[in-house]
DNA sequence: CGGCATGTTTCGCC
DNA sequence: AGGCGAAACATGCC
């Protein structure tokens, strides 16, 4: 479920953790740095995030954390996102693939929970690559970042290095709610679709975060299954399931335009 | 059983 | 060189 608007839920969950000090730390090494081992005994003092990638600031190394598709965090036992849209509804503690204990406490101050081991735990993670946040990006950045790319917005959007954060779920949303059909160019947009590209961006995704993550935009999972007549008001139109970089992509083609 | 899934990386081709 | 699309990865669910 982790596009950026996860990351940023569980980025607040882990604002609990400020101030405590690590006692110790069990990992996978098939998905976590070996070197997160020198966690142990470091007071944990900020957490931030950038994109998709989740940053936990230590008295020691820094602790990244990519979700990859199923991967979650449960912090003191309690996890604030419970719906898993397109992974297990259960928490098994056999997919714990990080378990941190701190302050002397015998319940697990963070696990890293993720059935399909597709997420990654790096400490000191290089973030260079990733471009600017997409939660708040500016029209400026946007245009600039779009410019020249000739694959079809869609995937350009999802490309983390180009704007870090957005998955698929946000992408369609975002497209949908610019009236921007996802197959076009990124670089061929006009000015007037790059403004309400950026709109999009900086008011559909807080309104997400507000309901609750990516699976609550107009084009939620059970919409994306039913496909059906257009849900925006006044639309006559029908959605349309395609498939560009490799994801399933819902759109609608009479006010979406190429 | 077959197919699908909110992601990232790698490989081959332009 | 740099960008792009397809495939691979790993596992649960419907």
């Amino acid at each position: 479920m982790p596009e950026c608007l996860e990351a940023e839920i569980w980025r607040r969950d882990l604002l609990a953790l400020i101030g405590r000090r690590i006692d110790r730390v069990e990992f996978d090494d098939r998905v976590a740095d070996p070197a997160l081992a020198a966690v142990e005994g470091t007071t944990i003092e900020g957490v931030r995030r950038h994109g998709k990638v989740v940053l936990v600031d230590t008295s020691g190394p820094v602790i990244g954390v990519r979700f990859g598709m199923t991967g979650r965090v449960v912090v003191d036992g309690a996890s604030s996102i419970d719906a898993l849209a397109y992974s297990s509804r259960r928490d098994d503690p056999a997919w714990d693939r990080v378990v941190v204990w701190a302050d002397g406490s015998e319940t697990p101050a963070l696990r890293m929970n993720d059935p399909r081991r597709l997420g990654r735990i790096e400490t000191d993670p290089d973030l260079r690559g990733l471009g600017p946040d997409a939660l708040g990006i500016g029209l400026d950045e946007l245009r600039a970042r779009l410019r020249g790319r000739t694959a079809a917005t869609k995937a350009t959007l999802m490309n983390q290095s180009v704007v870090a954060g957005l998955g698929n779920l946000c992408v369609d949303e975002v497209l949908f709610a610019a009236g921007i059909a996802p197959t076009v160019a990124a670089g061929s947009l006009s000015a007037a679709e790059t403004r309400r590209l950026q709109r999009a961006l900086v008011t559909r995704l807080p309104a997400m975060l507000r309901a609750g993550g990516s699976t609550h935009g107009v084009l939620d999972p059970s919409r994306r299954a039913e496909r059906g007549r257009c849900p925006r008001r006044g639309c006559v139109g029908a959605l349309r399931v395609i498939r560009i970089g490799g994801r399933t992509t819902v759109y609608c083609p009479e006010h979406q335009l190429a």
